[in-house]
DNA sequence: CCTGAGTGGAACAGTCGTGTTCCACTCAGG
DNA sequence: CCTGAGTGGAACACGACTGTTCCACTCAGG
């Protein structure tokens, strides 16, 4: 009976995949516009309406799962990126490669605060403190310039990792040429 | 008769003021809150619903009221920056000075161009156009990197703009040091 | 084959923002 | 003082989105 519980909250196989699919579309349309209706959603997703209603009864509860699925995704990607590993800089650049990757995640998490208003968000994630922790490696270590804050340089990460996404988006730029820029840019900002 | 037909479009005075008003508590909530309501900005401009309605018949009037203010006044702080004087590297600090200045309209036209749909944003504004010639110039003058098209040196412009500002509006700085954060990135990103 | 999990669509009520109309109020200038 | 420009509030119709219910359909697995 409690693994009928349980199958009901998130069952395996058709369930998970079309919670996927609502959760990647849904992510992917509201980093072009936030303001997108649950319909849309649903017809992105190529789902009815409904379906979206029986996996997220509120709308609020769809945004707490994207919430999640990004926070997911951003510990993944810190984790990967092996920040306590080699010179600063050079692990920066390893998390600004791995960060690219998350796509329009990004620009969800970039302009889209208010979108990210769930419980895991209080400004002070384990990759957000990760990344200061590196920041601060590279100060002491002369690698990184100590005349900006952390809190500055994860700005400029963002920043900088959004806009090379909105231009490779944008088609005025390949993915590849667009990070190429922002590791370059990024790189002659941060050394001392 | 002509002149109380232009009295009825855009008296001065009162008429004027009340303006002003709608479109500068517009720029600024809307910065904070692309989903705000023209009740909202009623509210935060001081005046009735019905008002703003007076002004701005439809809410998209309002948008391109505020588009065009800011386009205005992003033209008018390009105009001072004078970029075809002295080194470019300056003139961009220049520029970046000027445009901080823009304040909540620098957070609309960064994460809000969709609202900046109306007439005279066909992604090649004078003030576009001037920014380009001027990194054109530092290119061939060897005083900014090469290596970095027009393009990205105007993205990572106003990304950096929109951190710093941003930073100073959380409280997390004070406009000063945030601008100052700002231009020692933008310099040392953006030199040979 | 046949059963039930998963789904899509239609229909409905409720809420919120928009746009409009109308009327009473204020107040500065003649 | 008094007149009219400017305003605020109430009320309304309308449309869009949300959240819910109900029913018919599909289709894979036993």
């Amino acid at each position: 009976m409690v693994e009928q519980q349980r199958a009901a909250v998130a069952d395996s196989g058709t369930r998970t995949r079309t919670r996927r699919a609502i959760v990647d579309a849904a992510v992917a349309l509201l980093a072009r516009d936030s303001g997108a209706s649950l319909a849309d959603v649903a017809a992105a997703a190529g789902v009815g309406r409904t379906t979206v209603h029986r996996y997220f009864p509120e709308r609020s509860d769809l945004l707490a799962a994207i919430g999640a699925d990004v926070l997911e995704k951003v510990e993944a990607a810190t984790a990967a990126a092996r920040l306590d590993q080699g010179p600063a800089p050079e692990a920066l650049e390893r998390l600004c490669q791995e960060y690219f990757e998350l796509g329009a995640g990004l620009t969800l998490m970039f302009d889209s605060p208010q979108l990210m208003t769930w419980s895991g968000w209080d400004e002070e994630t384990p990759a957000d403190r990760a990344l200061s922790r590196l920041v601060e490696r590279g100060r002491a270590e002369g690698t990184l310039d100590a005349e900006l804050t952390p809190e500055w340089v994860q700005s400029v990460l963002w920043s900088l990792l959004y806009s090379a996404w909105e231009l490779s988006r944008r088609r005025e730029a390949s993915k590849h040429t667009a990070l190429t820029l922002c590791l370059r840019t990024l790189g002659k900002a941060l050394a001392p």
